[in-house]
DNA sequence: AAAGATTGAGGGCTCAATCTTA
DNA sequence: TAAGATTGAGCCCTCAATCTTT
């Protein structure tokens, strides 16, 4: 192939392709053992935590999409399904008549609660449990700085979520 | 919610969030970027590295299929959709009647020619230009642990999950 | 029977179009 | 007109079923 482009030497594209892999590995990992232990899957799970984060357990659509960072339209889909399997219900906005708000619903409550623990305990042993106290600091330290990149870069969009809690 | 499992803590909980942002970044500035510049998917990208990896510019399904890390279904629709663009060709294999070759086409080389370059500086930027020389050294290390622990527990692939989810 | 590969169904995401209310 | 939300088409991925060759 062409260049007279500063291509990656060696160490760099193995760790290119490492970080690839480890990724879709961890990603995929996380995935599984969810589906097979809960019947939800990650974008299930991010749903219901932010709508637990909410004292009411609703939040209107554009504010769950916000919070996601996906697109209404996504979401929308991922509702009714969702909805279809009696993880939520949709409610109508009483402040503005465009709204609607996605409402968790007893079963949805089941659901996350039960699904938790066995994913945290995940997470601990894909990512934490694999490091050592340095190692942690040090992947702190990278990744604080690669998100600075993109947070520079792209437009800002949202967020602040003040409510701590749960893990995606 | 229940526990009477490790949580993570506030610094644990903040660095795994952060992980999940930065790689779904990443992960779409370089899908869009390559994209708009040439055309091809990530997938399709992968998919034609690992041809012209091959001095002969071909490899059977099952071996792609295992150095992409895909399953062979979705190999298998992606090829029929990247051989509908001209990109790859399927030949049957000599050697074994029931193998099937994919073949990247010369319309296939001239487009991976022509994204590599600008794909490799969006890597660089997004990645290497970020990062310090011993940040660059501490994060391959953090992922060769990472590496190393789905490669003892994943190491044979594929078939036949039994459906534990069993912590080796 | 087992391995290589493909296919079809169904869920999921994106994009553009649409409908309703502000 | 703009914002909130939904819908439909089209592409992609997964899972299970299928077909062929070993």
């Amino acid at each position: 192939v062409s260049d007279d482009v500063a291509w990656l030497d060696d160490q760099e594209e193995r760790l290119w392709r490492t970080w690839v892999k480890v990724n879709a590995q961890i990603a995929s990992t996380l995935q599984r053992e969810l589906q097979d232990h809960s019947g939800l899957s990650i974008s299930d799970l991010e749903v219901l935590i932010h709508l637990t984060d909410d004292p009411g357990g609703q939040v209107r659509v554009t504010d769950l999409a916000g919070l996601l960072q996906w697109e209404r339209s996504r979401l929308s889909h991922h509702v009714r399904r969702m909805e279809r399997r009696g993880l939520v219900l949709r409610a109508e906005c009483p402040d503005d008549g465009r709204g609607a708000l996605v409402v968790i619903s007893v079963v949805g409550r089941k659901a996350i609660e039960h699904a938790a623990p066995g994913h945290v305990q995940t997470v601990r042993r894909v990512l934490f449990d694999a490091l050592s106290p340095d190692q942690t600091a040090c992947l702190a330290d990278v990744l604080a700085r690669l998100a600075a990149v993109h947070d520079r870069r792209s437009a800002p969009a949202v967020v602040a979520r003040t409510g701590e809690a749960v893990v995606v």
